[in-house]
DNA sequence: CTCTGTGCAAAGCGTTTGCAAACGA
DNA sequence: TCGTTTGCAAACGCTTTGCACAGAG
């Protein structure tokens, strides 16, 4: 797991670090993380870890191509790792963004119904808001 | 188109005043605005107006419902009058964003395909990121 | 050894808040 | 008139920056 990190990193032009591997398995790990989260959680293992170095190596990371921002509606931007195209399920009670992905079928109909002349697209983002499982069972 | 905005504040709970309805105008006048731009723009004519006053404003409106929110990835949020669901073209190169309504059949059919089970869906965002028309031809 | 990355503290901005005056109904 | 809204200025919190030291290759 870590190994791959570092060679994901260093196939980006970027040295593998403590912080960075541990940045992008967090991110993992919670699926979506904002700065905040990733930092709360990283400090518990290593707390000299500075805030402004993860905001450093979001910044830097999503210039890279290895994470996405995923800007979502009255929350503070979540990052996740690049990967294929899939839809956000986002619920509004708990805060909490779940991927579903989509088939290469339902993928090319998607590009279809959004298809548009003179526009050339290069990424979507498809966010879903309502309550998800946990939430409605309250 | 004064006199709508007025009604809409008023059907809403809000008395009408001369930022509101200038903001909202602005905004339809627009497409979608940022909180500065707005601010800008409305400053030329109504030089006093507070920023502190377009922030409360489009806050309550947001919660009210009159507006709604649009996250871009990279950007500050910017926000639209409430209309039915469409899609955003939002050019990388100027950043404009452009709605692209659907029909009905393919409202559906996106509803089809975001469907999960055990997710209540209340609102949906379809953003798609590239480069407008204009910006191809430089 | 060299260059890059980290941590710290300060600076920078965007956003929110409190309050007195102005305004809408 | 009465409750709401505005403008101002201060406070706040998130994000960025500069620099000396530490660490990766």
């Amino acid at each position: 797991m870590q190994k791959n990190y570092a060679v994901l990193l260093k196939e980006n032009g970027l040295k593998s670090t403590f912080q960075r591997t541990h940045i992008l398995e967090n991110i993992h790990a919670l699926g979506h993380g904002s700065i905040d989260s990733i930092y709360q959680k990283i400090t518990q293992i290593h707390p000299t870890l500075s805030l402004a170095t993860v905001y450093k190596n979001i910044v830097l990371m999503v210039e890279k191509g290895v994470l996405v921002e995923v800007p979502i509606l009255g929350q503070k931007s979540k990052y996740e790792l690049s990967k294929k195209e899939h839809i956000h399920l986002i619920c509004t009670a708990c805060g909490e963004v779940e991927d579903q992905d989509y088939t290469e079928e339902k993928a090319k109909l998607f590009h279809q119904l959004t298809q548009k002349e003179n526009f050339h697209l290069s990424s979507q983002q498809i966010n879903l808001y309502g309550t998800c499982h946990l939430c409605n069972k309250i």
